[in-house]
DNA sequence: GGTAGTTTGATGACGCGTCAATAAAACCTA
DNA sequence: TAGGTTTTATTGACGCGTCATCAAACTACC
């Protein structure tokens, strides 16, 4: 193994640069959907993953492998939007242990209402900065990383 | 104001892979500094900003300022830290209501000893990944995003 | 110099996510 | 089919960050 080294000024740079930028992003865009919905990012990730659904249903497994969280996380989370009478919670009919999760009017209303603007804002914020090759460049690169650190989650175990 | 419209395919595919990247990258790196040194990222950040500086000290204001963090989170962290003996809290001189935030030797050593693995996973999971003209153009969109989004913090208030 | 307004940091309440433990159902296998 | 294992979801405790509030000290202006 190679010895570790520090990065280098130019590299510090970019690193902080591209974190930031990041956390400036997802600033902008949860402020956007509490400003507009009184929803949080992780909310609306869920109403927005269940609007996707046909009938607005899905099993509490199935969201979360979609949303890559863990039962845990998610079952709090339902929880609280349960009450706030965005989702309903159902049995689940083939399997006892399961649990479905069902958009609500008032959910789907919601998330219809501020779907169009969080896009808009995500345009205005991201995809309007850059140029076709600019962003097929940044999404080559993304890829690029992805399969690099699923490479490296494999050799490193 | 143009008419609010959804994200196309590829725009959705993008976006997604750009926000999972980087919460892939978070808790690979995340991951090492809690293994490698009992360390959160914040916990690491506030070490690393501290031992950057003259005799390892920085005034709370100008530490928060640095990372870009506001006055109760800091010291709420640095209250944690300092009953782990990472850093020391000590009156300001010039300004009686100002906190001092020092690095304990214990916090140096710490730092100092997880700050080359954690670069070098930084470098694993990131730099190693691109070339230097992918490098360059990430940069640069990357400038570009921040650019844009400071342009529209202006614009849109 | 005295007063109003600002800055600095600490604190407590609260919301959210993680972790460990639990329970129930489904699956597997001998 | 009985017994052990795995899967699924919930729950409670805890850690961390945000927000509102507060007190003390500094600054500016008359």
């Amino acid at each position: 193994m190679a010895r570790p080294q520090r990065l280098d000024e130019q590299q510090r740079l970019v690193w902080k640069a591209y974190r930031d930028l990041y956390l400036e992003l997802s600033t902008v865009l949860e402020d956007q959907l509490l400003r507009d919905a009184g929803l949080s990012g992780s909310e609306y990730a869920v109403l927005v993953e269940l609007s996707h659904s046909p009938d607005g249903v899905l099993r509490a497994r199935e969201l979360g492998s979609e949303l890559g969280w863990d039962r845990s996380r998610l079952s709090h989370l339902v929880g609280r939007m349960e009450k706030r009478r965005l989702v309903a919670r159902e049995e689940c009919e083939e399997d006892a242990r399961g649990s479905m999760v069902r958009l609500t009017d008032a959910g789907r209303a919601t998330v219809d209402g501020v779907a169009p603007e969080h896009s808009e804002a995500i345009r205005r914020n991201f995809f309007n900065a850059l140029s076709n090759d600019e962003l097929e460049t940044f999404a080559t690169v993304i890829d690029r990383l992805r399969d690099n650190l699923a490479q490296q989650g494999v050799t490193d175990r």
